[in-house]
DNA sequence: TGTACATCAGTGAACGCGCGTTCACTGATGTAC
DNA sequence: TGTACATCAGTGAACGCGCGTTCACTGATGTAC
């Protein structure tokens, strides 16, 4: 009887469960896509389930632990499609790496612009993110930035940047500690600039704010713009 | 008899209307500011108003065109501020201007959250900014950096920008069209760099997405930030 | 100056809608003996 | 293998809430003669 066989690992209403799990979030990423996440809703979700509403409470606590779930799920997708970038190309062409994790960052947000916009664009009314779950994916890709350009530092390929001599509020000691960073100020401060264009850009191009007459090929412009800061940073292509 | 006089000029029933207009805007700005866009209310408008929900469409047709004239509003307030501060400065002093005209634009916005956010945080859900009112006032500060640099380059005080050939995709003829701008490709391509980093700086500080440790003065951190991609541009101070 | 009429700000009730969340319940699935 | 009990996914009704918008109305304000 293979049957019982299988219901040793998981029972048939497990994976039931585990099917139900996955629909919800699912149909989150759908509802957010089609409504934007202040109008998503545990009872329209339901109705797409072909469940009465109060199932879903069968699988979820709240509205908002389901945000958060989507957070982290967005979160994570993101920093994975960047990761999977980097690490296409070899180690040591520093230029390369950061061009290509930029690059994917850029795409990742256009082809989801719903996901971008639950973590890139204003805060949903009414929902605060829980730290405890959402730092860590969601610092995975500047950190993959700063480990990078650490890595360029220490192998001698970047040149010295503009120093602002000390500067005390700029207080890049948290940031280099969180990190686990052994950098000098400036190139923090160059790390920085890298990431504040991507998502500049990003931005802009995603949200539509390009003015009445957005570039033709976002992707073209990303290039240039991002190309050119890393130019104008002294890193060199491979 | 004083009392006709004045009536010629504005009656009291069309003071008290102006009056209560006025009010109507500034009830729509603290909502933005308390519970963000896609929750303002004309319910909860009228109940601050002392007025009944019906009586609020007196004054405006839809909750759509109160959203409009908070963005417009907005958007001019704005400007207004990015263009005085720009005008402070002596003229031919080119990166002084650029730079005060972006630390205004950082500046109001982070006294302003909640209407930088509707103007450049993710759009409102369900609501389409209608073209015809909101472009002139919303590409009014963009038009200024753009202006400037052109100034810059007439007057001979910025340096030629690296050049990425003819990339037919970057496409920024419109872009001259539009602003009336007679410049090379390059420093059109350079000003979108200065205002994608002054967008991207701020929404990151706005929106609260520098990770667990924001810096302790974001202020600091922009003037370094944007001081160095003028440096990085070429433009010398005065 | 006084009267007759027109305008229009504000009322109150109603329509139809959607939401999050709780709670006592049924009945199928799973488990221990 | 069969029975007794425990678990738990899904039900249906309800609570209390908020929203945008329409409509016929009252009564004060404004205007023309």
């Amino acid at each position: 009887v293979p049957q019982e066989q299988r219901q040793q690992e998981t029972t048939p209403r497990a994976q039931a469960r585990a099917r139900t799990q996955e629909r919800i979030l699912e149909l989150g990423r759908e509802h957010l896509a089609r409504y934007g996440a202040s109008a998503l809703s545990l009872r329209a979700i339901a109705r797409d389930l072909d469940l009465v509403s109060s199932a879903v409470y069968r699988y979820v606590a709240s509205r908002d632990e389901l945000l958060t779930l989507l957070v982290v799920d967005a979160y994570s997708d993101l920093a994975d499609c960047v990761t999977e970038a980097h690490e296409a190309v070899a180690t040591e062409g520093f230029r390369e790496q950061l061009m290509v994790s930029c690059q994917a960052f850029r795409r990742w947000a256009v082809t989801e612009p719903a996901r971008y916009t639950l973590l890139y664009g204003s805060p949903v009314p009414g929902y605060q993110a829980p730290a405890d779950q959402t730092t860590e994916p969601g610092t995975r890709v500047v950190a993959l930035l700063l480990k990078t350009l650490q890595q360029a530092v220490s192998a001698g390929r970047i040149g010295d940047q503009p120093s602002y001599g000390d500067l005390p509020g700029a207080g890049f000691a948290p940031i280099k500690d969180e990190f686990a960073l052994d950098i000098d100020d400036q190139y923090v401060h160059t790390a920085i600039l890298l990431w504040a264009t991507t998502v500049g850009l990003t931005s802009l191009e995603v949200f539509g704010q390009f003015g009445s007459e957005p570039p033709t090929d976002g992707a073209v412009l990303f290039d240039l713009q991002i190309g050119g800061v890393l130019d104008r940073i002294g890193l060199p292509a491979a």
